[in-house]
DNA sequence: TATAGTAGTATCCTTTTGTATAGTTAACAA
DNA sequence: TTGTTAACTATACAAAAGGATACTACTATA
């Protein structure tokens, strides 16, 4: 009832409003337990970046260690690995001399992209914050 | 010119669409690294679930480590700490006996709530669909 | 006197993350 | 012939993150 009205339908704004009286209901439990399990899919230094970089389209290997700043090789087929097993991205093998391979996000993956989007802007705001500071 | 309106008017779909034929266009690199700035600052285990739990109301050591399910002492201190540093939450020391403290977020850290909100969301759905799977 | 609660710190230890370097297979370019 | 690209893996190692336990000082309660 309340819980199904905050998801559907609030903004985090509201949530917070709310919920400012009533610490530790329910609401506030499922609220954290709902990000505890976001993060155990997408924490890390590198997955959110990969994922934001395959929304511009398919690459390939050498094309995100290029995109994700400061990676190396050992990480990125680390995590590629782990973002295929949970359903996120597919890997594709052609068999051109050499092999090309490419990472695609999946639609599942697509789903991640507000998180990711709200990421990219708030980064963007932070940054000429930072900026005009010194 | 196109950042300008990706950023202000535009949802993470359309980027991805706009996007896909302009791989590795400056706004692609905007993108990622505003991501990048972001997850500087909330990236690790902890520090999304504490402000997620503060969204709720201020609240004290004891209590977010009981909201914040698993993590110790240590962790909570030095994730706080951290928080404090960048202007997120402030710290507030009342001369009760014993010591009582209180950690309250910023409007600054009010911030990242869409962020926040988007993860719990994504994580509710992510939860019906594993559920769902079994 | 013993126990519990408050908000931590100190210490040690393990796990995760990351870095650097070398090697693989095959083809093309100089 | 040597070097280069592709997409990695293997190995060794260093650094960072996180966990477990003990401990502090103080008060209130049993």
């Amino acid at each position: 009832m309340y819980r199904e009205a905050i998801i559907e339908e609030q903004s985090a704004e509201i949530v917070v409003a709310e919920g400012g009286h009533d610490k530790n209901s329910p609401t506030c439990t499922n609220y954290l337990r709902s990000i505890h399990d976001t993060l155990d899919i997408i924490s890390g230094k590198w997955k959110v970046t990969i994922i934001g970089s395959l929304s511009f389209g398919k690459k390939r290997f050498m094309e995100l260690q290029r995109d994700v700043e400061g990676i190396g090789a050992k990480m990125l087929s680390k995590e590629l690995r782990e973002l295929e097993i949970n359903g996120l991205v597919t890997r594709t093998v052609y068999n051109t001399k050499p092999v090309t391979v490419e990472y695609e996000i999946t639609e599942y993956g697509k789903t991640l992209q507000p998180i990711i989007f709200e990421m990219s802007k708030w980064g963007t705001q932070h940054r000429k914050r930072i900026m005009s500071k010194d």
